[in-house]
DNA sequence: AATTTGTTGTTGCAAAATGCAAGAACCAAA
DNA sequence: TTTGGTTCTTGCATTTTGCAACAACAAATT
């Protein structure tokens, strides 16, 4: 019952978070301006709802992001990243470069282009931007 | 049977080693001069021998590793990181340095002081070391 | 020559995770 | 009281993972 496989800190961020839709997830809110269970939903890789509560429930527990009921809509969950979920950045964005850099199929819009003029800019810049949402 | 889920670079790069195993591989690679099956078979995770062979030859499909019978060893075979694969590096280091900051149980070994203290160095140091061995 | 050792796999089966489609629960607004 | 928006559940099929045993092959050893 062990939650990690080592105490290696590569292998225990991915017993978090290696998976293909958690990360996506993290997109969405740090680079598309999404914060509910819908709008998750509504992306384009089409996840599935159960799988999407489930992952919400992980990076929830996981202290990465907070549910909170939103102010403008008494009806409706809104998702914010904590310091730890915001410290993924980095993360985030060496993975778009690399996959920006090796797939012909993924042309680099405005982001990708500042990413690969001055990677640590962006991250300063964006993290800059973030940090007044996070909880 | 579309291969990607969508253009998202993000997402793409996730398709290919959005998983538990495959940056273990790849650690193993960079950061601990393991090269072999039974070397990676080895390693403290204890990943399963079919899942391994799985790993290693889609890694090798995706042209981030390169597998070639040792020279020292005519009957075994050693695996070497691509420009691609090598090109993974500062998403392992990014990775390593957030799983040491927040697991109490990943003491940061010498790198991990070291990446706390100078990311950048020691992705140029490594990056450089490893250039000298891309197949 | 026969046996052991090292290395790289394969196979069958069980367990877990994922994907899919339908719909339920809940609240608010009309 | 009906409609629409939002979140979440359920059942079932499919896929992936995990586990354990063992097979193939070559080199080294006896």
């Amino acid at each position: 019952m062990e939650k990690f496989r080592s105490d290696c800190p590569i292998s225990c961020s991915l017993d978090v978070f290696g998976d293909k839709w958690s990360l996506l997830i993290i997109r969405d809110i740090m680079l598309r301006d999404k914060v509910s269970y819908s709008e998750f939903l509504g992306s384009e890789e089409k996840i599935a709802s159960n799988i999407l509560v489930n992952r919400l429930t992980v990076l929830e527990a996981e202290k990465i992001l907070v549910k909170e009921v939103s102010p403008a809509n008494k009806s409706k969950f809104v998702y914010s990243l904590t310091q730890k979920g915001l410290d993924l950045l980095p993360i985030v964005i060496e993975i778009m470069d690399w996959g920006a850099k090796y797939n012909e199929n993924c042309p680099r819009k405005e982001i990708g282009k500042k990413i690969k003029k001055d990677k640590a800019a962006v991250i300063k810049e964006l993290s800059q931007s973030l940090k007044s949402k996070i909880r």
